[in-house]
DNA sequence: TTGCTATATTGACAACCATCAATATATCCT
DNA sequence: AGGATATATTGATGGTTGTCAATATAGCAA
């Protein structure tokens, strides 16, 4: 081996020939369906929006600021806040009759980390 | 500052007070747009193991090689394929009768810095 | 108590998504 | 040409998701 990467390409089947024989899954299924359940919980704008404003503004964010700052009514807002804490994202805490949202960062990181040891994988 | 944390709460505004104040939006509409659709194409169990054997076998992957590996039928394995190649994260090569499908690293690395980059900011 | 405010829940509706059978297209082989 | 194989497309179906109006719950204030 030298240090010129040699240009070799590795063929273990030639083009045209016979394929479908030996291509495995090394992601497991239940691994899958973990991370993209995840991965659906962030792939929203909105839910986006509210992480990103969460995580900027730690422990001091109630839903009517949420709903202030978004593009969307008080319903949809506790539904998406919803949705994040069952996902084991944010949570809160009510002092009297407001509820302070904030996100769990370990939780945050766990998922990132996760996210990342694919991707970093990938390219 | 000593090496032991204080615990002190930032509060720029008292638990109860007047709210709904002062809270903006950092992750414009747009960005959180723009994220939140690549995060859908590859928030589902079947697309990312089909971004996992593409990954893992460069340039060596057919249809048929993914039907076999994956609990779905042809035309859907074609489904997924369209959406990711349509999303700029894969594409193919046709030799002969043959489909060959291969990640696109560079945009995946994008995608990467991208996620990663509001994900480092949360946790 | 009565009324006011903040938040949660319910129910309805439209839009979107995943899957598959059937069919179409294209390429190879004889 | 005719048959076989690989892949793509179409159309139908069932399921999920996002949104909101309306309503419910709960704390606060007078």
């Amino acid at each position: 081996m030298t240090i010129d990467t040699p240009m070799v390409i590795i063929e273990p089947r030639a083009f045209g020939s016979r394929c479908c024989e030996g291509v495995t899954v090394d992601l497991s299924l239940a691994d899958a369906q973990l991370l993209s359940t995840q991965l659906q919980l962030i792939a929203h704008p909105v839910r986006l929006q509210i992480l990103d404003i969460l995580a900027r503004n730690a422990g001091q964010v109630c839903v009517c600021d949420l709903e202030a700052a978004l593009p969307i009514k008080q319903a949809t807002v506790s539904h998406h806040l919803r949705l994040l804490r069952e996902g084991g994202l944010i949570d809160c805490e009510r002092h009297g009759q407001w509820a302070y949202y904030f996100t769990l960062q370990p939780a945050l990181a766990v998922l990132r980390e996760r996210a990342l040891g694919l991707l970093s994988a990938w390219a």
